[in-house]
DNA sequence: ATACATATTTACGTTTACGTAAACATACAT
DNA sequence: ATGTATGTTTACGTAAACGTAAATATGTAT
């Protein structure tokens, strides 16, 4: 049962919102390798469930150098040495320690825009002498 | 009882492990405006707060001008025309989104990272025949 | 067959976020 | 006074992540 969807750079740029130029880089940096057909690029199921890993790495900040270790992880889950699978255990948590250095700042964010908001809204409030409330019930 | 604590570039630097080229280049892009005695930047405890502003959004990969405006937000709490404030309401609803993007993303990856995780340990119990299990109780 | 859209390669350009080096000023210790 | 450390400005360099343009190929509709 080997799937057999496929789909075309355009497909891929327009689902995704990014450049073809964007894809073809990716894959000029070794994070893609979509199959050919003649001159053109083949994406099947797996490159686009990669490209999509890509994005979310991308939208974290990371690196595209960052982002195809990610996929590196994935792909040499089995492949390895005994030694190689302890290394990505440990590359495993390096990131999940930068993931949850990530979590604190985008709570502490979230605080900071909570008291900006409120500040905000009193200020608000004081110009419009008391009227227009917080839509109390 | 106004805070006279001061900070020296090199202060700042070596507390957050970046280089006073850095601490100059944000200077330079507007993030911060430190105080100078002759030549000599002096750095308040608000500077200090802004660099570690700044230093969280760039963990969350945002660029420097978007530190920037997060640092703009702070600022202009009380200062606006209502206009700017209602707008100012609207680009901390833009960035809490983007925040709780990153939140979905994160958790994403967090279980991926637990599933590569889990194949590469099994993979190593298979090969060490079923010595050193889970450090069960 | 021809037009037209889509895809490809090649290559130079651009922005961001600094690095690095040079040349000079300031301050403090000895 | 002379190092030595620290700080400053100025300016050129660089890596990453694409943008953009040009020239060419391929496929598809009519």
């Amino acid at each position: 049962m080997t799937d057999e969807t496929t789909y075309s750079i355009s497909d891929l740029s327009q689902e995704f919102d990014i450049t073809t130029r964007s894809i073809r880089f990716y894959e000029d940096q070794g994070l893609l390798s979509p199959q050919r057909r003649g001159q053109t690029r083949i994406y099947s199921r797996q490159d686009r469930v990669r490209l999509k890993l890509i994005l979310r790495g991308k939208r974290l900040g990371f690196s595209l150098n960052e982002c195809r270790e990610l996929l590196e992880l994935y792909d040499h889950t089995t492949s390895g040495s005994e030694m190689q699978l302890q290394l990505l255990l440990t590359r495993i948590t390096e990131r999940r320690a930068v993931l949850e250095q990530q979590l604190k700042d985008i709570e502490l964010m979230q605080r900071e825009l909570d008291s900006v908001e409120q500040r905000c809204r009193e200020e608000l409030q004081e110009r419009h002498g008391q009227a227009t409330k917080d839509s109390v019930a």
